[in-house]
DNA sequence: GTCGATTGTCACGAGATTGTCACAAGCACA
DNA sequence: TGTGCTTGTGACAATCTCGTGACAATCGAC
């Protein structure tokens, strides 16, 4: 059975979420505060988290980034809860990479939805396909190769990884914080502009499969299907 | 059943709006002063507020900055109620925050529906939805797409949001100074002319459905959906 | 070690975007 | 009808963003 760890500072609000999750069938670890959501991440490793943004001396902000960065923690779908919409934006942003929020006051069974919404989602990722084609060009993972209508081109480690995530949230926009996360996998402090660079490498290696790799400006890339 | 606090210190006012709700399947709390009101705002915790803006003593303007001060009260919806036009703008200001405005005399059926789309919007809000439709414009937000029966629409990065937030609280009306906050966030002093700007480049790229995107004069801008 | 490939960063410039202004047009109200 | 205030419009300069080429650091194979 999944376990979901929600960490809120309320308690009713925690009551109400954790008895809702149990009705859905899931497993529900609770806590109260950031240091200690931490610890219960790292040792149960659940398979999703509920996030207050508020929370007493570690924010949910705080708790959020330090699980994006650790190695098994990282893939663990986020949901961070908040009451304010101004704050929507940061939560889904850049350096945060939570997967998903909801605002306060939510209802009870809109939040199961979603949660079983992202377990869908990350599930289906997990599977990966090994091969992913759109338009003309197919990527072999396991092979680490990639053709266009036939023709094999050479792609380098980075590269390689970039298009993958590219192309397989083809058509959604993928902002330069998000591509870092996902291929540079935050080593050290990369810079957001690296990812300028390396998206014209694979443009020049594309060829006539280059307008496909878009930039939406102040947004991010995009890998067009067509 | 959801509950509405009216507040307003004509007998007969509260009474024909109290009838209407109640026809409407509303529950309804009633309070004809400040205070009073405060009181059972907090205690009931309804899901809407109505608020008239003259009261004895302790104005509407009052009550509504109040509310929205506390955790508890701060994401309840307010209506308010006005008689003259130059309040409106006041009404929908910054320091204020009231959700929508309604002027007397206004007919009881019309705030009916008022009530029940801004319940719904606060709804509809909460489950973030990634495809928005209004009319023949549908937004896409993670593809960062808009398109107008079927035609692609290219927006920047500032109209797509400025868009996306009239559209989502479609048929309310936004004052400039709230687009500023939602649109342009913490960036650095903006002028309010602004908005106008780029409302009006968006009418232009909006082309065929550029005339639901109307200005309501003293008080700012709303996306309307018929 | 040497050499070449890979990778991250930088500076520059073209071009897009954005905020502001001045003025015209429009509306509300006396 | 005239006056004052609000909004639309076109233009423009400042700013921002992104593509590009160059380059040094690092890595890995030999």
């Amino acid at each position: 059975m999944k376990t979901i760890l929600v960490v809120d500072d309320e308690a009713d609000a925690l009551e109400l979420i954790s008895y809702n999750l149990k009705q859905a069938g899931f497993s529900v670890a609770t806590s109260m505060d950031g240091a200690d959501a931490l610890a219960k991440a790292r040792s149960l490793l659940p398979a999703l988290i509920i996030l207050d943004v508020m929370l007493p001396e570690m924010d949910g902000f705080e708790v959020c980034k330090t699980l994006r960065r650790e190695a098994a923690t990282e893939a663990i779908p986020i949901i961070m809860l908040t009451a304010k919409t101004a704050e929507m934006d940061r939560v889904l942003g850049l350096e945060l990479g939570s997967d998903d929020y909801v605002t306060k006051p939510f209802s009870p069974r809109e939040l199961v939805l979603r949660v079983r919404k992202l377990l869908d989602r990350t599930h289906v990722a997990a599977q990966q396909k090994d091969q992913l084609r759109v338009g003309d060009l197919l990527i072999d993972v396991p092979r680490h190769a990639v053709t266009l209508r036939g023709r094999p081109l050479d792609f380098t480690a980075t590269e390689f990884k970039l298009l993958l995530v590219l192309v397989q949230r083809c058509g959604l926009v993928q902002s330069r914080e998000r591509l870092l996360r996902d291929v540079w996998e935050y080593e050290r402090d990369v810079d957001t502009r690296t990812v300028d660079t390396h998206v014209r490498r694979l443009r020049d290696k594309l060829g006539r499969a280059a307008p496909f790799l878009d930039t939406v400006r102040g947004v991010g890339y995009r890998y067009m299907d067509e």
